[in-house]
DNA sequence: GTCTATAACGGGATAGAC
DNA sequence: GTCTATCCCGTTATAGAC
């Protein structure tokens, strides 16, 4: 059975978004891609804002599921890398908001509080997991450098795609997340205690 | 004596560009803001790409400059915290390039090239730094280890004035450098040997 | 649902008078 | 150097036929 067009105006309208930036998309080129009419495009979108938000709002689902990590639970070091590959995922395919945060925070301005409200619940999850990997004994710090910390592995989160396609643009544009949860992790390395950084350390001999 | 129409509208086009974003200054805004024809403009410049270009080149030539570390010096890490400031006023100066990075590279292509030689220059500085450090006994790494934090702090660096505006968009338009300098001196810090890390400690204690 | 117009608007840029 | 008027063009969005 086809796909709906709806969803296939979607589906291009990422790709494209991704790959030559937001505001550089116009509606005709999408629909050129697509290869049906400018008006067909409007008959399933009212504005071009309309798409935008559809794809915000996936993003948004997606990421606020996986960031309700439970409070309790004892995570492992696998389980985060596990858990911070999900979230690069996610920021990966929809790379696009992050490649021109303010332009699209600032014209599509009903955003701007929901992508914050993401952030702050990103944060959220590493302060959880650190207190988790505190109360298993693999780290102790003192709440000013628990929260410093947490920030510091927020705002490479937040970056990392961005800031890899930038440095290496050798166009292959697959970036390698791993690289990325690697990053995240050690920036937590040096405060873990002994064979919890051992194993941080042997995760990132992988990477050389 | 006055200030020269052209420098105005370079003063203007600055201030706007970094206030609103770039993408959403139009030619007319700029003018309408120095009470200045549209026309007058266009007599300074010969497009609103000249004006973002002469702002770029202001910038880089700037950044440029400071980032020359003299390689054999021994460099202390209050002469680090030193440098990070100086950096990071020059990007808060010129955050517009940033919070719209991939936008602004792509419009105008010129850019982009020049931008990713200041990132490797950025880098380049960090690991001439992190190898006086390394000299002066202050700290032992591996060298992927080294490049690894390099890279961290590249990233850091780079990221940081549009990530702390991002988050607390308080509208205090005056973004806090020191946090950001404390930040980036915070990554170096578990790594550091005894005395140079209660120094690096100290200085955050200034930021709680 | 899909098409072909075409309207409506905004932004960049130029012409020519002063 | 500065102004006013205007052109040009790309982009969003709509109207109405099929």
């Amino acid at each position: 059975m086809k796909i709906k067009t709806r969803d296939r105006i979607l589906n291009t309208s990422l790709e494209l978004f991704n790959t030559v930036g937001e505001p550089n998309v116009t509606t005709l080129l999408i629909s050129d891609e697509l290869e049906i009419s400018p008006g067909n495009l409007y008959y399933h979108f009212k504005s071009k804002a309309e798409i935008v938000n559809e794809l915000f709002a996936a993003y948004e689902t997606e990421l606020m599921d996986m960031l309700s990590v439970p409070e309790e639970a004892d995570i492992s070091l696998d389980d985060q890398a596990l858990f911070l590959h999900l979230v690069f995922e996610a920021i990966a395919r929809f790379r696009f908001i992050y490649q021109d945060l303010v332009n699209i925070l600032t014209r599509y301005d009903n955003l701007q509080n929901r992508f914050r409200r993401i952030l702050r619940a990103k944060e959220k999850a590493f302060i959880v997991i650190a207190e988790s990997l505190q109360r298993q004994g693999l780290m102790q710090l003192a709440d000013h450098e628990l929260s410093a910390l947490c920030e510091q592995m927020c705002l490479t989160m937040t970056y990392w795609v961005s800031f890899e396609s930038l440095s290496h643009l050798d166009n292959r544009d697959e970036t390698d997340l791993g690289r990325g949860v690697f990053q995240v992790m050690n920036l937590l390395a040096p405060y873990l205690t002994g064979t919890a950084r051992q194993q941080v350390v042997a995760m990132s001999e992988a990477y050389l």
